[in-house]
DNA sequence: CTGTTAGCGCATTCAT
DNA sequence: ATGAATGCGCTAACAG
């Protein structure tokens, strides 16, 4: 803070009116004569002032920030989500902090430290693995989910379910019958409802499932990749894989591809999120679009609309997911080519 | 903020001592006596209190947080950086603000706010493409570049020059002398100190230099996969491409390879940054490593040197890059195989 | 080492 | 429609 900067005294000297007034004349217009709204406008741009936010914030019991949990800062997964929640706070008002959850030693521990220390007038999490004890009480501030979901807390999310669903009928739609999964994390919300909807759809098709066929990762790249190997030293593999985020089927496919296998040749492989390098691989990844921009804007939303309204619940929304199909999906080897080719 | 939170004066009424104790037993532990600093954080613990920033800031005439502008929130280039700032602003009691400096209409405008606005104690700046004008009084606070520089802004930065000779020599040391290059955007420093360490070097080793073996891009994959058209059109191409970002290059490979041209059989490709990607595409992308996470945690332990010691000025630093060789330079067509194959 | 006092800069009563 | 007065909750001087 700039030590001579002008303060809301010097601007209602300079206008010749009180400090309440120039407070009003700048917070709401409505309730202050066109005239003297005038005559505060000129000295504030005479002076240069900005109001101190601290001490309006201090006046106001509010923090003017919302802070966002997200679990790893360095992964580019969040950026979208984030760049969704900025396009509708920067607007409003609040500034947008960040935390990495992850980063310190007590995630869970830094978790407490946000909710309740006057930190910022409200939560968006990013972070599923947090654990849920301390948000069971409701506590102020708000507190809203963005992709994850914990408990009962309000979230804003995709439709896993029903990706993963339309993930597999694609797979089995070009012939595969064979048909593995690359999970994500066990234990994590979305994971398990990736999952499931792959078990459900599977078992809807009459279609064989095997463990074998499911590998663990953690949605990275290096697990992609591991699971790459692993699929290259089975005897009876699938021939399609379900993946559950871009970045495993990414780093299976450029493992595979390194080792000389062909996709969609050898294997066809679907992802889920439909990341930015999804559309450039070779070949293009086909998968699963998840809004995240739109989501992050939604948990902003929302988010403010509980600050406003004093509440601490708000709707849970599950925003459509959508098949993007692009050149990683073929007939499994060896099937006859299909009526359209 | 919670209604029914404690303030330092129920903790000082529970303690038995004054508010001006608790507030140093919490922040200056040393000026306090071992006893009476239990008394207050048992009381502490008691009533579950917590500081009021706003309050405390007010006092203490700071805002409590740093704010990085960063050009595209949902450009994942920038999350390693931003995971390097908060590793060293999270620890320090920092809180880390985010701004899309290009969301907005008025990206200038929002740095000139966001420089005058008692927002921040200090600002790192991610965008290169902002004016300097605003910069050039060096204002309060103080303000670091990050990656970027602006006029003579202090900076943290890689080694760019240097990463694109480290390029070229890898090209021509594999036997290419027909060498492109996959520019960033024009007038972008980055773009700028590549490009030229590119036409250095290229002119020691004595090699030509042609320049329809520029394309003109933007770091970003739509950009890669354009000048993949280019190269596929041209008459003459060139066999070695140097990408200004890994982006570029990955949509460069990813765009010829679904036109079934082989990288690095028909032409060798490397890249700049190292992202996380690099290492699991087919083939794996070289490229020249770019310490991003490190930049991050220096811009920020220098911006917060810069405040404590309350000057406008730092130490400008570059940060060495390195060769990454992996799978995406070969010798170029025809050629004779090299001694070591 | 500890208590008392006095604001930090603003938004908001309550008057007028 | 405007002004005067009053804290928001905390920390920094200054005494003791």
């Amino acid at each position: 803070m700039n030590p001579k900067t002008a303060k809301i005294k010097d601007v209602a000297r300079i206008a010749g009116v009180s400090t309440a007034t120039v407070s009003r004349a700048l917070s709401e217009p409505g309730k202050v004569a066109e005239a003297t709204r005038a005559l505060v406008l000129d000295a504030v741009a005479a002076t240069g002032y900005r109001a101190n936010q601290a001490a309006r914030n201090l006046r106001r019991r509010r923090s003017g920030s919302i802070i966002a949990l997200v679990p790893n800062l360095a992964n580019p997964f969040f950026s979208q989500i984030m760049a969704g929640i900025s396009s509708v706070l920067a607007p409003s008002g609040y500034g947008l902090l960040i935390a990495d959850t992850r980063s310190g030693p007590d995630a869970d521990g830094r978790l407490a430290h946000y909710l309740s220390g006057n930190i910022a007038d409200g939560l968006i999490l990013l972070d599923g693995a947090l654990s849920p004890q301390p948000l069971a009480h409701r506590p102020r501030p708000p507190v809203i989910a963005a992709c994850e979901w914990l408990g009962d807390l309000p979230s804003i999310r995709a439709e896993n379910a029903r990706g993963a669903e339309l993930a597999v009928r694609h797979l089995a739609g070009a012939g595969h019958r064979r048909i593995g999964h690359l999970a994500g994390p066990a234990g994590n919300v979305l994971s398990m409802s990736r999952a499931d909807g792959m078990v459900e759809t599977l078992a809807a098709l009459g279609l064989e499932r095997r463990a074998e066929w499911v590998f663990e990762g953690d949605f990275s790249l290096a697990s992609g990749a591991r699971a790459a190997a692993l699929w290259m030293a089975m005897a009876d593999r699938p021939t399609g894989l379900f993946c559950a985020s871009d970045e495993m089927a990414c780093g299976f496919i450029g493992a595979l591809q390194q080792s000389g296998i062909e996709v969609p040749g050898e294997v066809s492989v679907i992802g889920f999120d439909d990341i930015e390098v999804a559309a450039h691989l070779g070949p293009p990844l086909t998968t699963i679009h998840q809004p995240r921009f739109e989501i992050g804007a939604h948990a902003a939303r929302s988010l403010l609309a509980m600050i406003k309204a004093g509440t601490l619940e708000a709707e849970t929304e599950v925003l459509p997911v959508e098949l993007v199909e692009r050149g990683s999906v073929a007939p499994p080897p060896g099937a006859a080519p299909g009526p359209g080719s």
